[in-house]
RNA sequence: GCGCUCGUAGCUCAGUUGGAUAGAGUGUUUGGCUACGAACCAAAAGGUCAGGGGUUCGAAUCCCUUCGAGCGCACCA
């Protein structure tokens, strides 16, 4: 357990002692400085219960905080507002117990196991701007989720299945009709034979299909035959189908490591399809399968919806399998392979209807047991400066990989050429950049839509990445010059503003859980500015190597490695990596 | 039509189970390097929290309503 939540545990006790009784006692951070640190508002709460005036309460209450001496300043104010402050003595015998041990400012939960399904990549498409949100918000909350307990299992879950592939095996056909994928008199073994196609040629030729298809009514129904094929494994077809995941596998695994992204599972929605025929057979002997209008659906509107709730799509009228079927097999995968404790949906909210189609078809047909959550983490959309989904000047939608680019441009430009050496510049100016990128994708709260705008995102001053950064290594240059001297324990204050950086150590444990009870990383990323910024100040005041008083300089020095070791945690968890220079 | 998410400074966004005087960044104006790293620090200015009503000691936050925006509503994923 925190000491910040001791110290919360000794009040209640105290509260209790004058006669009151508190469920969820919690010491904020005062809202008038000047007149305490922390703030009670209990007093006002328990007047109606306790049928008495919130001042004679918080004088009751006040009586038995003045006999710990841990605290000072004790005051009343308002309609019974108790603001409190900790001594000098206790406020930095708390920082030192936290500089001696992390986990005394980390409150663990109980440990689950979850799985984590985030990225959103399809097969033959590019990774594009939209893609950012779902890989930075679930790789972030999957690292929080760890750093607090948890054991979760991110899963790619790939789209490589249903139409879109059926447009590229097609289109592949039409443009190399003499390959032997194609020839169904060859006996041997497909995997072995060459394909002529990049990932570059994949990315061209998805859209071209898929905008012919559109036009084109017998092109469509020509797509839906091949999708059909490799849907049923026939070979040739299902073959090269393998062959195109592969090789664009490979090309989305490179961008995602540039954003630090990692996937315990690469499986994909064809790998659930393994599982359909089960799940079929599951629907059809609990009979929760109904024929509409030639297709085979789930019904799942209840009786107190006051939403549209169309019936759960399962087996087309043409035959072939729907995402909404794939969602369910992947969710009967999941319970067989890997038996989690809840399974979370990093996606965009605009997908929420279809997932809440999904978890009650699940439910219908007890894929998971009932005490096991299903739960949707949706996020606002990205759109441009127009307020419309964001695209490119030509009207295209903008690949990751030229993001990227377009802010290495500029990280490019800054880079200290004093500090860093000239082989390791290029590398350095791809860090800076990926972590403006995620820094200001993470700024926003999760679930609202955002304006994309370029010239924010290649802003490299104020609350972003390079600040982080920049101050981060700064501190580290600061530690190591001061090596040779003392460092462990934090006994003197000099100003408020220390005192403030002091206070904001021991609000992290509350933020973690906030962050992680929201699946919001704005909490994370505004703290981390807020802990950063209020010691840059501290720093821009202040001498630390030079300082006379040896007391003081050994308390800097402590707080200046504990906001640093909370720097490195916290970019950690947002998935940033912080370059030794820059 | 039904439903979901929203409307906060010029712009982009925060805002704690309802708490005291609504905050950041950016932009504008201005000051600070012979300095532990200036991608930094400091100061000024900037608000009818979309409008109206209600709940209460207290509302940007909860409820009702009007206006406005975005999104969703089975054989695309």
């Amino acid at each position: 357990m925190s000491i910040i939540k001791e110290l919360n545990e000794d009040v209640k006790k105290l509260v209790e002692k004058a006669g009151y009784q508190v469920d969820n006692l919690i010491l904020q951070p005062s809202g008038r400085r000047d007149l305490g640190e922390f703030q009670l508002n209990d007093a006002m709460n328990l007047a109606k219960q306790y049928k008495k005036a919130p001042r004679i309460i918080a004088e009751d209450i006040v009586k038995f905080l003045e006999q710990d001496d841990r605290f000072t300043n004790l005051n009343i104010a308002g309609p019974g507002f108790i603001n409190i402050t900790l001594t000098d003595e206790y406020l930095g015998s708390l920082l030192t117990k936290i500089y001696e041990d992390k986990n005394l400012n980390i409150d663990k939960r109980t440990p689950k196991k979850v799985v984590l399904d985030y990225g959103g990549a399809n097969v033959a498409k590019a990774l594009h701007v939209g893609h950012l949100r779902s890989a930075n918000i679930g790789e972030a909350l999957k690292r929080l989720a760890t750093l607090l307990g948890y054991e979760v299992i991110g899963d790619a879950h790939l789209g490589d299945y249903g139409r879109p592939l059926g447009l590229v095996v097609l289109e592949i056909k039409k443009r190399y009709p003499d390959l032997t994928y194609f020839d169904s008199n060859y006996t041997g073994n497909f995997a072995e034979i060459k394909l002529p196609i990049t990932n570059k040629d994949l990315e061209e030729i998805y859209p071209y299909a898929s905008n012919k298809s559109k036009e084109d009514e017998g092109y469509l129904e020509e797509a839906r035959e091949v999708t059909f094929k490799i849907q049923n494994h026939e070979r040739g077809y299902y073959d090269l189908w393998k062959k195109v995941v592969e090789i664009s596998k490979q090309d989305i695994k490179q961008v995602y490591d540039l954003l630090n992204v990692e996937f315990e599972l690469w499986l994909g929605e064809s790998d659930a399809a393994e599982y359909i025929e089960e799940l079929t057979q599951i629907y059809e002997e609990k009979k929760i399968l109904k024929e509409s209008e030639g297709a085979l659906v789930v019904e799942v509107k209840e009786e107190e919806d006051t939403s549209p709730m169309p019936p759960l799509l399962f087996k087309r009228s043409n035959g072939t399998i729907s995402y909404e079927t794939t969602d369910l097999a992947t969710i009967l995968q999941r319970k067989k392979e890997l038996n989690p404790d809840e399974i979370w949906y990093c996606v965009d909210a605009r997908q929420e209807l279809h997932f809440e189609q999904v978890f009650r078809a699940a439910r219908k047909a007890e894929l998971v047991p009932e005490q096991v959550k299903l739960e949707f983490v949706g996020f606002g959309t990205m759109n441009g400066t127009d307020g419309k989904p964001f695209k490119t000047r030509d009207g295209g939608v903008m690949s990751l990989k030229e993001l990227i680019e377009l802010v290495e441009e500029e990280t490019k430009k800054r880079i200290n050429e004093e500090t860093v050496e000239e082989s390791k510049r290029e590398g350095v100016a791809k860090t800076v950049a990926i972590s403006t990128l995620k820094y200001a994708d993470l700024l926003p709260f999760r679930g609202t839509d955002y304006i994309f705008d370029l010239e924010k995102f290649s802003d490299l001053d104020g609350k972003t990445g390079p600040y982080l950064l920049y101050s981060t290594i700064r501190m580290k240059s600061l530690l190591e010059k001061g090596k040779h001297l003392n460092i462990g324990k934090i006994t003197k204050f000099k100003t408020e503003t220390e005192k403030e950086i002091a206070l904001t150590i021991l609000r992290l444990p509350v933020i973690l859980n906030k962050s992680l009870d929201s699946k919001s990383l704005n909490d994370i990323t505004e703290y981390i500015y807020k802990l950063t910024s209020l010691y840059n100040k501290f720093y821009a005041d202040n001498r630390i190597l030079t300082e006379e008083d040896p007391k003081l300089q050994e308390s800097w020095l402590t707080l200046t490695k504990i906001v640093y070791d909370i720097n490195i945690m916290l970019l950690d968890v947002l998935a940033i990596k912080v370059p030794e220079k820059m």
